[in-house]
DNA sequence: CCAAATAACTAAACCGATTTAGTAAACAAA
DNA sequence: TTTGTTTACTAAATCGGTTTAGTTATTTGG
């Protein structure tokens, strides 16, 4: 069976295009195509099961149907998760998705935005590198749908969905102050992502908040791309000497894998001598020796309410454009940090 | 500063559009366009930032310059790593990915090709569901360039690129064999997938060879859509009774995890009493008490030469359409099998 | 010096849909 | 009987690129 155009379709009906594609997009009664007409090109399109060609439609429509998704890494399982429940939401509003990752590169970003605007995306759910906030607002300018996820620009009135990585963090150094916890090291990563920025201000503000004295020496800031081997620095400095820690918090899942590794590997026993905690988790962390107390991200509503923010923006571009959710992440409390 | 197009350079230069795109598509030699001419089109292009409407290119062209890309489920750490290589390497060659998940539904599958195709991807790779070999054939009679990964059709002549799934189990079991274990169980999902029953043979082969007696009670295959409780069945009826098993294969990464939080509430103590071992991994299997042995596959290698494959396939129509590769997994062995 | 070749372009068709602005025929109202 | 409506359509423009088939002016060869 081969392809079949509109034009084919009208030429063996002798109809025009114009009524066939009426037909087809559903507005056959409005434009008073007879019913028996509209019976005859809806039942030839199906037999010969017609598909129009969406780049045809995308042009004259100048629309595709399609949401671009940017995150930094989609082999990340938490920007995985995110994709799978954006891709499925989509879906049920007829939306198609594209992806790509910025590694963390703002021009890589960059270049995929104006890619994706080329390609007449029709709205795009970013996880930005946070580096790009001139891009952004000039997005915005152009009055394009955007919804940010994950990462935002605090000086920017956009949309967002995010967590709180303020209190979430809060809550998790406050619980090992509870679990009798004295000396709370931090372990991030050098950025300046606002959700880092707050992370670790969650955690110092609880530290103050309890009376325990700031440290800066406990608090380790690793290269992004060079974490493996910082780790086991960041981990000797806090385990040996005068001022070793009793406890870390680490800013993301990753860096706690990494941190037990080394933990193990200077043969600490955790959670007694040093118990940890880890803001967002990966699959197996209840699997792990000791299991591993997290903060765990919406990782489902994140997806889904960017959606639909990103849906009403697209459907109605009166919709205002400074939808804003910040969701709270849960505690799950595990042995890792001392029962 | 507002969106150019193609016409708008053409006038403001005096030029025909024909001109404009030859020179924008590095096309200006050898149509003997002047060097001068040629530079002032790219100036002004540059200048003004222009970006071609890659709907309208890619009507025109019949293509579109992107890559579909359909798996199982992208939020499977498996897929997600395997995405992300297909992405990097398909961006080296100047392709986009649009990917979408089949949830191991045949008709989803089947829409998403034709979906997929309406949107006029140049090339598809897909992770079947391996329920559709009437679609695949349809594809592979159409000529349209395609590769299969991680999944293939046995009976169908096409590109694919998998990894050697019998090879791989019967390495795993030999392995559990060789540490003394004599009673060995296989938890699998239950499936027609052909690289669940190639695992399942690698299996029973290596039980056979090594003169141990099969027994059909040992193996166990779970509903994919209902393991979980399952898993609780399946090792509750492994470990207790006359014929308790000492050591147990798991053919992927979330039975291996789930299987051994059961084995756990049982007080089972792995791997003293059982030992497991996992077709492919976790990101934190290392970190598992106990670590997790398993058998890795080479998720980087599969994207790269799934792409390589396809490319050729799309640029040279006349490449042969059976580029068959099939690679080894690699196996790492941890606590989890007794040293 | 004239015909053929070349350089440097361009007008218009085309890709396959959607959409605007009609039109012809049938019927109703005045 | 003529005008006005309604019904059931259609021709042609349009989206923004690419491409085919020329065109004109200048060189070159014999």
């Amino acid at each position: 069976m081969k392809k079949i155009f509109l034009k084919d379709i009208a030429n063996e009906l002798n109809l025009s295009k114009t009524a066939v594609s009426l037909v087809l997009n559903n507005r056959g009664d409005e434009n008073k195509i007879s019913k028996n007409t509209q019976k005859r090109i809806l039942e030839f399109a199906q037999k010969h099961n017609y598909r129009p060609n969406q780049m045809a439609r995308g042009l004259s429509l100048g629309k595709s149907e399609t949401i671009g998704l940017i995150v930094p890494n989609i082999s990340d399982i938490f920007y995985a998760k995110i994709a799978s429940h954006i891709e499925y939401k989509a879906k049920e509003f007829g939306y198609n998705v594209v992806f790509s990752s910025s590694n963390e590169d703002a021009q890589t970003e960059h270049e995929l935005i104006s890619s994706m605007l080329n390609r007449q995306v029709d709205g795009l759910i970013i996880a930005s590198t946070q580096k790009n906030q001139n891009e952004i607002l000039k997005l915005k300018k152009s009055n394009f749908p955007f919804v940010l996820i994950d990462r935002h620009y605090p000086d920017i009135k956009t949309n967002y969905v995010i967590v709180d990585n303020f209190g979430g963090a809060k809550q998790m150094t406050e619980h090992l102050i509870g679990q009798g916890r004295t000396t709370i090291g931090l372990i991030s990563i050098k950025s300046e992502l606002d959700a880092m920025l707050q992370r670790k201000l969650g955690y110092q503000v609880a530290i103050k908040d309890n009376g325990m004295t700031p440290n800066s020496r406990a608090i380790k800031e690793l290269n992004f791309f060079d974490y493996q081997s910082e780790m086991k620095k960041a981990i000797k400095a806090m385990v040996t000497g005068a001022k070793s820690v009793d406890a870390i918090v680490f800013t993301t899942h990753y860096l706690a894998a990494s941190g037990l590794r080394e933990l193990r590997s200077f043969g600490i026993d955790v959670p007694r001598e040093v118990a940890i905690i880890s803001f967002d988790e990966l699959g197996a962390f209840d699997l792990v020796d000791p299991p591993i107390s997290a903060s765990r991200q919406p990782v489902k509503d994140i997806g889904n309410i960017a959606v639909e923010i990103l849906v009403n923006q697209m459907e109605d571009k009166n919709e205002k454009i400074d939808n804003k959710r910040v969701l709270k992440t849960e505690l799950l409390i595990r042995k890792s940090c001392g029962v």
